[in-house]
DNA sequence: GTCTATACACCGATAGAC
DNA sequence: GTCTATCGGTGTATAGAC
């Protein structure tokens, strides 16, 4: 019996070129912003004719679709990568996890745009789309749980303030960290109001 | 000497007309999303031809202009009524003042998003219709100073809170008042780390 | 000031040949 | 799977008659 073949060269290349469609959906997406990606657009950048993308994505919308998934799979991965390193005290991983939320969001516009801005008209993300994105609602509520962070308002406040700190710094100082740094000082006064403890900084060296 | 006309119809009408035309673009934006605001739907509904518009606005843009000069001179009219009946203590205008601009932000999804959300490509709002957010954002900042929040980071957390909670208000509960309830609670984490003077409640009849 | 007519540039999507 | 050709629609804006 011979082992069926491992690689399918076929399958390869048809999602290669999704990826090339994608990729130049996104290139678009960076430089003129989301509305601007268009079929014919794409289709210059890669070579192609505009109905040409149909035998890969069923409509622009699919497109649109994609990249959300696209998005919100990269977010999960970022964020289960650096969960394993967030500091064990509440506080530490309170600060850790916002950071983490924020430095993702404000390091792409729109991407941050397509996952959390409901911005295109007459784009809803299929349930398959959403399904990574619910993932990281997951994560994110277990590690504020975990934290003590429990109660619906609590978490409410967490969310509109990490949601502030980003739209202020995408508005205002796109390349630049002038509500980052203040992200630290901001959760610090909700944990104080929810009575996280407070860890002794661990002691240096004299002075 | 004859004492000149007070009122000149024909100028009156040409505004009547203007207000009309405005008029229709917040409806037609109310229920379609201000990207769906065409001539040719404004035309429509107000019974002209679309090429008439352009005998009282050179461009579609000139028309968002002035919608977007229209929004922040209402919300400075409201802002200097309500300012006059503010509490006198510092965490009691703060509050005010902070409701004060979720209320006018969150009654308006798509006047929100002219005002706040740079949302349209190729529309930038010009010196004139700019010149109300200005004095809008002097009231606020003359107000903040007032209370003693006069550190640019402090104004920044200020911004970043009010707007953040602004946004989930109007993505996660458009009708109902779920961060509303919480601004009073948030701002006091604030004014706890301000240092802002806690004003002791007035005493009411007992229990 | 408003009209008709039209120019012009886009868009997403489909049909059918190869 | 990619192509050519094309459909039917969107939109802003201009020219010129009335």
């Amino acid at each position: 019996m011979v082992a069926a073949p491992k690689r399918d060269r076929k399958t390869e290349r048809r999602e290669a070129t999704r990826r090339e469609i994608l990729a130049a959906a996104w290139e678009i997406a960076h430089q003129g912003g989301l509305t601007s990606v268009t079929l014919r657009e794409i289709a210059t950048r890669i070579g192609m004719q505009p109905p040409s993308l149909y035998s890969h994505f069923a409509s622009k919308n699919a497109i649109y679709d994609a990249m959300f998934g696209q998005a919100w799979r990269d977010f999960h991965a970022v964020l289960e990568r650096e969960a394993a390193s967030f500091p064990a005290d509440p506080r530490g991983r309170l600060v850790a996890l916002a950071t983490t939320y924020f430095d993702f969001a404000t390091s792409d516009l729109e991407r941050h745009q397509l996952m959390d801005v409901p911005m295109l008209r007459d784009f809803t993300p299929s349930e398959e789309a959403y399904r990574p994105a619910v993932e990281c609602y997951e994560v994110m509520r277990s590690v504020l749980n975990e934290i003590g962070i429990r109660q619906q308002a609590d978490l409410d406040i967490y969310t509109a303030l990490a949601g502030g700190f980003v739209n202020q710094q995408l508005a205002n100082d796109p390349k630049g960290d002038r509500w980052r740094v203040l992200l630290p000082r901001a959760l610090s006064l909700l944990a104080d109001d929810l009575g996280l403890p407070v860890q002794a900084p661990t002691p240096r060296s004299k002075k």
